[in-house]
DNA sequence: ATAATGTATGCAAACGTTTGAAAAAATTTA
DNA sequence: TAAATTTTTTCAAACGTTTGCATACATTAT
């Protein structure tokens, strides 16, 4: 053993031979102690080196000022710009986030969650991971549930779990993204879709089938291929749209990454961007802006979804009696940029 | 107040007529306790949903199975990598991981480190603000070594602080960077340098100067900028670049946001890379193999560092008496790809 | 001098759990 | 049937802090 045990309230008390109670009023500074006493405290505690064992106050008062955030990962910009909101909101009202990464896994998020309750999280923040998704778990919520602690749905949901939500409307950005290519003359538009079964994936390539319905044109199977969300995945992917007997004329990756990826190989074969193959993703993420060329996609709020999801959880700890769910979809923004504007 | 209180062993107690004591050693298999009072109980805490409460036993055992990662920002690959690297270690050793952002900022980065130990927290794994560096701070850090709190400094670091460090060998990282322009054909290089005093944008400067030296290549101070590591901050120094009398032929950016930024701008001009500027970036992150051209970068290798200073812990921890410091360097490697391969 | 006030401090309980030691209950042995 | 043994349960203290209430002491008013 080589910590030494830190300074408590009672070594104090022992010291000045008073008693606890007086050294937690001085350091509180307590009226009803006197004038001499609080200083001489005050000054010896700080030399020492005292600091107030809040693992006991939060037993005593059961309020721990501390909210988990359980996310898949914390890689990419978005959930960055999340958990900056979150922290924007957060931090100034006394509140610490213990943020957990799942990787994907949802035994981790169960033993996350099971943990930030056991350690009396006041709320947690959710995005259930991939795993959790696809196999429809929820029981590990229940518990979550049952104690009545706030949990807030970020960005990905459960369609019919009674919680509070904050997430963005991808389905209506990625048509935004698919109408924009249309408008501006492409017509045989692929999608980069995410992995099956995730609220973003399936909403985004709703939004592009939707988009493609309405202007009557008809959905190529061959032009919709799955990939999880990373650069890599984009590559193979797009070689085979390129290789198609018909390739596409455009090209919506599910997030930035996924376009990058698509542009790399494009470029690579020779082909113009925009001119040949346009190109759009999704997040807008900072580095979309100076890929080369310059990459056309939608803004998603992160740092406003931190926010308003902090707006949620207030709301539902001051909701008088049972929890008043709240729904909040935030609109996206399209960003044209070069990789979508045919010199026509 | 809507949260109902969580069920404890003293409730438990009262529902079975019998002790805490019981009820406890019954929850925990402990042998002396009877067969069917065991499983009576087992079974009732799990249908009411009894979740143990881990703040009474933190107290009382006085361990929190806590960690700090105090951490600048959270947005870039490699802090994420970092954590990923402290993860693998130290989640299966029951570890948690409390992940502080500081966003480079003094206060935030006191503040936090203040309520880590407030919160008993075991061990703390510090990558300190910019703010702090230019500063010069160091008080902040004195109440964690006076509470013998194990700190493990990671890739940032104070030169003359006792302490156990894990780094990346930035300084031969940078020199193999530019010894690589450097006999691949480029005479002119410029650096795209970090923020002023960061151990980081310093070691990689140190690395870039001493290899000019090496080669007895005169040091243009014009060909070196500051920059603040995001993408935005290299645009207008490399057009500042591109218009001198003598514009580089090669830079050489302090990580590959930077290096990204300087490409697009090349591009704009007209400019060929690697033909007309060759280019260099730092940190392998994922997309720099995407980019177009893709980009020559010094692999940093973010999940060896977490698990080196998961490894720094573990042996403070264990360490008998007084603390053990230990300094380790990973090296770096050099990725060359497209942006550095002049077609001579 | 005595009562009434004011000032400063101490006592004890509480938060939820564990654990060594003591006690009680049940069983076995003599 | 009493003693010895084993099994099961309870007691009490501990972790560090706060806080309502009681208490002690000093001061002022009557």
């Amino acid at each position: 053993m080589n910590s030494s045990r830190p300074v408590t309230i009672k070594d104090i008390a022992r010291r000045f031979r008073c008693s606890p109670s007086t050294v937690s009023r001085a350091l509180n500074d307590h009226p009803a102690i006197n004038e001499d006493t609080r200083k001489n405290i005050q000054e010896y505690a700080k030399e020492v080196g005292y600091q107030r064992n809040e693992v006991s106050l939060s037993l005593l008062n059961k309020k721990t000022a501390t909210l988990g955030v359980v996310v898949p990962t914390i890689g990419n910009y978005y959930e960055t710009a999340v958990i900056e909101g979150l922290h924007t909101i957060l931090q100034p009202l006394g509140y610490t986030l213990n943020i957990c990464v799942t990787n994907e896994n949802y035994l981790l998020e169960k033993e996350y969650l099971s943990k930030l309750l056991s350690n009396r999280t006041e709320g947690i923040f959710l995005s259930v991971s991939q795993e959790t998704y696809d196999a429809g778990y929820y029981e590990h919520l229940e518990s979550v549930i049952q104690r009545k602690t706030p949990l807030i749905f970020i960005d990905r949901e459960y369609e019919d779990f009674e919680t509070s939500r904050a997430t963005v409307d991808d389905y209506h950005g990625a048509f935004a993204a698919v109408e924009h290519l249309l408008t501006i003359g492409y017509k045989n538009i692929a999608h980069l879709k995410g992995p099956n079964g995730l609220t973003v994936s399936e909403q985004r390539f709703k939004g592009y089938r939707d988009c493609l319905k309405k202007y009557e044109i008809p959905i190529r199977e061959e032009l919709i291929i799955n990939t999880n969300f990373k650069v890599e995945s984009a590559i193979v992917p797009t070689k085979r749209l390129l290789d198609l007997d018909f390739p596409p004329d455009a090209i919506f990756g599910v997030n930035d990454q996924v376009a990058i990826g698509a542009m790399r190989v494009i470029l690579d074969r020779g082909l113009k961007i925009p001119g040949d193959v346009g190109i759009v993703g999704f997040d807008n993420s900072p580095i979309s802006a100076y890929t080369y060329p310059s990459l056309t996609t939608v803004h998603r709020p992160g740092r406003k979804i931190g926010m308003e999801a902090s707006r949620l959880f207030l709301n539902q700890l001051n909701g008088s009696g049972d929890f008043v769910h709240e729904n909040i979809v935030l609109p996206t923004e399209l960003i044209i940029r070069e990789s979508s504007l045919r010199i026509s």
